[in-house]
RNA sequence: CGGGGUAUAGUGUAAUGGCUAGCACGAGUCCUUUGGGAGGAUUUAGUCCCAGUUCGAGUCUGGGUACCCCGACCA
């Protein structure tokens, strides 16, 4: 009978996805709509995830030498416009301040879309020489992107992010930072966020405006549409040739640096969500689950003698290496309880009732498969450790395994088209790399490039044109 | 921004142009409860905004706004 209690509060993820996604926000209390079109509010419990994420990052980012500063979120409009292809990419989504202080104003400021140029202003006016360099600077910023159809997490006009901006005296130089931010990324989501994905180099016409290439970490969601993780440009001396950031090497001469930028942003939380959950709530990765274990005790007869409440404590203490919550509101039942922190996605639950006080035994769930376990309190510390390291690796596997099985070689343009009308997902084909083939793919089928994924021996027909090619490509629909 | 739809209490919903806008959940108070969303008593709160038609509008008309679905744009 324990089966078979029904859950009518949330809609199944395989009948309607996209309401599913937005029901297990707003009811785990991650996020809610704000009353601004096409704004979020982080609750506090969504939040909290993004400030582990932002954990993981910063320490990383830190580690590789590179300091955390911060510019202004308005950028003079003059400014923007220095980069041709930037501003063109950027221009149709941007917010623009036309008024401040009840005048209005001489020149108009932009609202960040991201901060290549206010920051690369500031680098011409820091870089002089080659001791200068290489400059590495990091942001902890929000961003402003005016997109016309909103989705919590995944596309909103204000999110937040992290950009990182650096400069070297070298193009070899800039080429192994992009790499090394783009290995982070892709450290993160496998090990931290347990999703797995395709990394590489994006198209021509998918790269960041004003780069001369781009890298991503390219997921695939349970609806097997594509997600983009991040990004990490090499922006070559595209930018610095327009911004003036030049410095004297060490023979004296005046050369233009290059440089590289790349982000992370609250998206990922979209990701995350979609990724792990399930038709009963958020499934969280014990890395970035504010909360890691629920201790829940049940009362019996409404006598506990503080018994219950004392073993809960000693419990917490012996579990201080994790982040652990003691649920003691009387206003719930317990059952109640059990579906509320399944909803919050927290990876393991520990019961604790007279039982357990008599056997010395706790009663453990986790939360990714349901499995109950009962567990000595002598040995509740290493066996927890044990779970979460568990729960963290098999969440990867799953969402590998589901890469990996929607992750196909395509040959013919008919099966191809048959594929992104019906179940979707990534698939790998031969691709001439000409920008009509990509644009004639994405009219007919709604599917871009998500990123290069190899270059093939022998040649093959390219998939649209029947041109032949080395080069293979993944293609999918993207979020 | 183009096409379609919807808007009633905190949430989900009901109400031929007609009487006091009904129900469930929630929330508040009190009592009893707690091994998979507990029970009783009691209280609470609503027609998106602005015009119009009408003796009379939640219901009809026009405009606005928001949301949902489908396209285009996008991390």
């Amino acid at each position: 009978m324990a089966k078979e209690f029904k859950k009518e509060y949330l809609v199944k993820k395989s009948e309607n996805f996209s309401k599913w996604y937005t029901d297990i926000i707003l009811k785990a209390g991650l996020a809610d709509y704000a009353p601004i079109k096409g704004c979020m509010v982080f609750r506090p419990y969504g939040y909290a995830i993004w400030e582990n994420v932002q954990k993981f990052l910063d320490e990383e980012i830190k580690k590789a030498g590179i300091k955390n500063a911060y510019f202004p979120i308005f950028i003079p409009e003059k400014l923007l416009k220095k980069e041709k292809d930037h501003v063109q990419g950027f221009s149709p989504e941007l917010a623009v301040v036309t008024m401040g202080g009840g005048k209005k104003l001489a020149e108009k400021l932009v609202v960040r879309p991201t901060s290549e140029t206010i920051i690369y202003q500031m680098f011409s006016k820091w870089i002089k020489s080659w001791r200068d360099l290489p400059l590495l600077i990091n942001q902890w910023a929000n961003v402003v992107r005016w997109e016309k159809r909103a989705y919590l997490f995944l596309r909103t006009t204000e999110f937040l992010w992290q950009e990182g901006h650096t400069a070297h005296q070298t193009h070899d130089e800039a080429k192994l930072e992009t790499k090394r931010a783009l290995d982070l990324y892709i450290k993160i989501y496998k090990e931290v966020f347990s999703i797995d994905g395709f990394s590489n180099k994006k198209s021509e016409s998918e790269k960041f405006p004003g780069a001369l290439n781009t890298y991503t970490y390219e997921m695939l969601m349970p609806d097997n549409k594509a997600l983009q993780g991040c990004t990490s440009h090499d922006l070559g001396q595209n930018f610095s040739k327009v911004f003036n950031i030049k410095f004297l090497n060490e023979k004296g001469k005046e050369e233009f640096v290059w440089q590289t930028c790349w982000g992370m942003s609250t998206r990922s939380i979209g990701a995350l969500i979609m990724s792990h959950s399930d038709d009963n709530g958020l499934i969280i990765p014990p890395k970035l689950a504010p909360i890691q274990v629920v201790l829940i005790p049940v009362f019996k007869g409404g006598k506990t003698d503080g018994k219950i409440e004392k073993e809960l404590k000693k419990i917490k203490e012996i579990l201080n290496d994790f982040r652990v919550e003691i649920d003691d509101r009387k206003e719930y039942s317990v059952g109640w309880k059990f579906n509320d922190w399944e909803m919050k996605g927290v990876p393991l639950r520990i019961e604790i009732g007279l039982n357990e006080l008599k056997s010395k035994k706790a009663t453990l769930v986790r939360r990714d498969t349901g499995k109950k376990e009962v567990v000595a309190f002598s040995g509740l510390k290493s066996k927890v450790k044990k779970i979460m390291d568990s729960i963290q690796k098999e969440l990867f596997l799953k969402s590998s395994r589901h890469l990996k099985n929607n992750t196909k070689d395509v040959s013919s343009y008919s099966e191809f088209k048959n594929i992104m009308k019906k179940e979707k997902g990534f698939l790998k084909v031969f691709w001439c790399e000409s920008l009509g083939c990509e644009e004639k793919i994405k009219e007919e089928t709604k599917a871009t490039t998500r990123c290069f994924f190899s270059v093939e021996s022998k040649k093959e027909k390219c998939i649209y044109c029947s041109k032949k090619t080395n080069n293979k490509w993944i293609f999918g629909q993207a979020y």
